[in-house]
DNA sequence: GTTGACCTTAGAGTCAACTCTAAGCTTATA
DNA sequence: TATAAGCTTAGAGTTGACTCTAAGGTCAAC
């Protein structure tokens, strides 16, 4: 085993995921281990660390693991890729994440609206103004397909 | 069959909810057909059809399933249930929406400064910003539990 | 030489909320 | 009467990203 090489556990360290998940993500071919000891354990060189902190790094900012897979391909060999590819993969996740984010904010707003009108004491819910609004028609229009 | 009860199709066009998935509430006690005819099709009634319409309000709002039954347990027997329990589960749920809110503004903040940094160009992605961004170090903190 | 920590694999299980299938009745329309 | 639309059930499949299990091999320390 040549030197600096990782073994999974310490690998998981360093990245912070688990070994089960870094077995998983092998599967998927995100993350790499070049050699196997004689036992077969995996052993990650520095090209492996690097390439699965960048499969962390992605993760981390919420990128699928669909997405991360052709960020890797990108990765891998860069001149056949255009920064285009890129940007089209980021700003297909952002629009993600934008209409994500509309969706709470809307349900957040009826949620404030709702725990202003009811008293939220130990009174009997007979009358509970959240309920009632509940009851009332149209609350909320249909909830977008996600 | 009493006047005015709808078939499971007539209900689901009635709340915009498909057949399967008001059988599927169903099993989960969450609707309900007081009445079925001699060949075993439900019937809903007027109750029926108010409870339902409940569920699809508190759906929309983004309540689990889980937190509606809570909902409709208070709703069938509101004088033993306190106005606080509502709120405590409304304002739970407002927590989880604020928290997924702040995690989606984080990673809507990244992926806008990716994106302001790379070209997007059909230039090689040789020296693409935003893959030399996943590589460099920590790009983003880890992201929290879900 | 034996404990205990760590590694291997294939494959099953988890979560939430549906969504669909198959096989077979029932009901309405032409 | 035939056809199609609609209903029934139990139960399997879907999605994404893990997470865990079982059964067993390996390795370092005492």
């Amino acid at each position: 085993m040549a030197d600096g090489m990782l073994k999974i556990s310490e690998l998981a360290a360093k990245i912070g995921l688990s070994a089960h998940t870094i077995r998983f993500y092998e599967k998927h071919d995100l993350i790499r281990a070049s050699e196997r000891s004689e036992a077969g354990y995996r052993f990650y060189n520095d090209s492996d660390i690097r390439r699965a902190e960048f499969v962390k790094a992605a993760r981390n900012i919420g990128f699928s693991l669909e997405d991360i897979s052709q960020l890797l391909s990108i990765r891998v060999d860069k001149s056949s890729h255009s920064c285009q590819e890129v940007t089209d993969i980021t700003q297909h996740k952002l629009d993600e994440v934008n209409e994500k984010i509309s969706e709470l904010e809307s349900m957040q707003n009826t949620l404030q609206i709702l725990l202003k009108s009811c008293c939220g004491g130990p009174e009997k819910a007979t009358h509970c103004s959240i309920i009632e609004a509940l009851e009332a028609r149209a609350v909320v229009k249909n909830r977008s397909a996600a």
